[in-house]
RNA sequence: CGAGCGGACUGCGCGGCCGCGGCGCAUCCCGAAUGCGACGAGGAAAGUCCGGGCAUCGCAGGGCAGGACGCCUGAUAACGUCAGGUGAAGGCGACUUUAAGGAAAGUGCAACAGAAAUAGACCGCCGCUUUGAAAGCGGUAAGGAUGGAAAGGCGAGGUAAGAGCUCACCGACGGGACGGUAACGCCCCGUGCCAUGUAAACCCCGUCCGAUGCAAGGUUGGGCUGUGUUCAUACGGGUUGCCCGCCCGAACGCAGCCGUGAACACCGCUUGAGCUUAUCGGUGACGGUAAGCCUAGAUAAAUGACCGCGCUCGACAGAACCCGGCUUACAGGUCCGUCUCGAAGU
RNA sequence: GCGGUGAUACUCAAGAGGCUCAAGAGGCGCCCCUGCUAAGGGCGUAGUGCUGUAACAGGCAGCGAGGGUUCGAAUCCCUCUCACCGCG
């Protein structure tokens, strides 16, 4: 999963600018259309000393690899968790499906009908209709 | 049984399922692909406070400055660390704490108070003179008052009053004998005592220190054009803060174009003063010998989510070149001791 | 990761072992000036916590926190906390 990070500070300052900005109670999410699914977390020092940071980072990760395949079309998407006391997976899975939900279910109508997306696209669409 | 003291260890466990990191093997459509396998954070990984290794610069040159340490003996690669001892302080005690060299080498500082702060007569006490009270002159550091500190302490003798003026004891200083590697201890003799504190003030003495840190540094990969600055007996650059000395002959900056994953890839990057067990030497820190073991290596940076069970319901906390220490944080739990004190019983 | 700098009232800050002293300025409060305001001028408040008083006065603590050295520490020495800066 390696190959779906987003590493490179160019492509941060692009996603940044160009990109469309959701929010939810627990977390905000910046996403632009892209060629594959790619994705980062974004976890600064602010949220806490390293063991609060890495916890955080691992909780985001899990819940968008939970909710990747949700996406109707791939994206590249920056995850930015909100400043808490306590942070939680639940909390963070349930504000990634909405905003999906809110942002996303218009656009994975297409990626139905698109039938000569990628192998992976294929296989996503076919999870989320049922 | 209660209250302590010292030391050592441990830091939720088991199962299922999805997922992560590099490594090994296999497969194929040879890709940062898929599958399988074993492995995968700490006692402090933390703070970055010391000491090393390692690397580059310098070229193993000198001086000044600067910094660190400081009872003794040992351990160690080294240390500001550790071990054992000495002195001092605290505790009924087991024990604990301790930056603990030098103040007759010199300089500085000691506010306020107080008569006086490194030297002294304010009150008081005593004597003499004059006198109505009182004043003057002299003696005196026992008492008062001030202060953190007031001229060794305390008692006796002594005296006009006093004073190491004299004496006993304690302290201090000097010398000697004995024990100890030494710090020092202990005993004897002598000296009436001979200079307050501060060196985490400058300093003196002794020991030690080149600078910079893996963003060190190395490999692959780079050309063209224009232009500016400085320079030949001095200038520029490098060398530690400075000076001398030494080295290099061209060095550096700016703009544009081509090229470029370049804030990139790979190496450094984990086998090391390594770990475990046994045994020998040593009071101990530690060292020797033998056998066995390989135990994270990321780079937007790997341990998580869900379910079930148990219990005491899980603290502080996440490797980033590697080691030895120190310091700080920490839910609890376990074990050890010819350990200490108190109570009760025998 | 590595290296460095700093912390003093609400804010900006001086002080570098004793006293004048926790300076000074902004801000804040009152007064003058004005028909009213701004600007200007003057005066002063007293700073924070505790204690204390009828109310003043006064006392104690306090210079990021905790120890130590010293007769005495904002200042000297350790340990910790927080903030900020630099890096091929």
């Amino acid at each position: 999963m390696k190959s779906l990070r987003i590493k490179k500070k160019k492509d941060f300052t692009r996603i940044l600018r160009v990109g469309k900005r959701a929010h939810a109670e627990s977390l905000t999410i910046v996403w632009t259309p892209s060629d594959v699914m790619r994705y980062a977390v974004c976890v600064g020092k602010k949220y806490g000393k390293s063991v609060v940071r890495n916890r955080l980072k691992r909780l985001l990760r899990e819940a968008f690899r939970s909710k990747a395949e949700c996406f109707g079309i791939p994206c590249a998407v920056l995850l930015i968790p909100r400043e808490a006391k306590e942070y939680s997976y639940a909390a963070f899975a349930r504000d990634l499906g909405k905003i999906i939900r809110k942002e996303k279910l218009l656009a994975a109508r297409p990626a139905d009908d698109v039938e000569g997306l990628p192998a992976n696209g294929g296989t996503l669409s076919e999870k989320e209709g049922v």
